[in-house]
DNA sequence: GACATGTGTCAGATTCCTTTGACAGGTGCG
DNA sequence: CGCACCTGTCAAAGGAATCTGACACATGTC
């Protein structure tokens, strides 16, 4: 969590989006009082499984949580989540120096992708 | 500033929400150098009226921005917005806390109130 | 083997958000 | 009056995000 003093645009904009949805928030709320594993953490909070796969993958693209796959003491598989100590300051200079440093916009990028060579991805 | 200690949950989502865009962080940036009129704004951005004016409401409607419909003196109506100076800290305990305030999905809520005399919960 | 628990993913339906173009005013100026 | 600038709103289109049900797989226990 490095980011106490200016976070990059494209990092902010993923944590502000991936904050803003009630769900998401809940279940930060809900790690806040512990790590847990997914099935529990669905039962608690009351939304599917599949539905909160999605919400946590998210919620970890953005570095708020953190998921581990460990194995319990009977032998089952168990995926747990944990939230990390993440700190932002939401003020109108944060973002507007965020703001300055976005390279959203991928539609653009592409199409400058297309003009430039673009030299094949690593596969 | 309101809302130094802790803000409600629905105004934090709203707040998370609003910011979590490239346009209106962009507004913001744009706004952060001064106050400015619609038309300006849109030419200064690069976005069409109509869409710039639909992401002013949502910030105003988050209460991160205002605007305030004034006369040039040459007669003109023109409406300036100018940045409020507010301040959330985004933290786990921070985010945690509002998601407890949060009042439930209104529609759903609604929708079940008018069919069942709501009796669940109290657990 | 049947059952309950855990994991994950998929396709499809839905709903929400975003975006655009056209429209309807208002004013001042040549 | 016609042009340039300002304001606002509307409806339709497009796309992205959300949500659900069904599926496949693994393990331990009865």
């Amino acid at each position: 969590m490095a980011h106490g003093p200016v976070p990059s645009g494209d990092e902010l904009l993923k944590v502000l989006s991936a904050l803003g949805n009630p769900h998401r928030m809940r279940i930060v709320a809900a790690l806040a009082e512990g790590r847990n594993y997914v099935s529990a953490l669905a039962r608690d909070i009351g939304i599917g499984r599949p539905l909160l796969h999605m919400h946590l993958q998210r919620l970890e693209a953005a570095g708020l949580i953190s998921g581990s796959l460990e194995l319990s003491e009977s032998g089952k598989a168990m995926k747990f989540y944990e939230l990390t100590p993440f700190s932002y300051a939401l003020t109108p200079q944060a973002v507007a120096a965020a703001a300055r440093t976005l390279t959203e916009e991928e539609r653009t990028l592409k199409e400058e992708e297309k003009k430039t060579p673009v030299k094949e991805t690593s596969t």
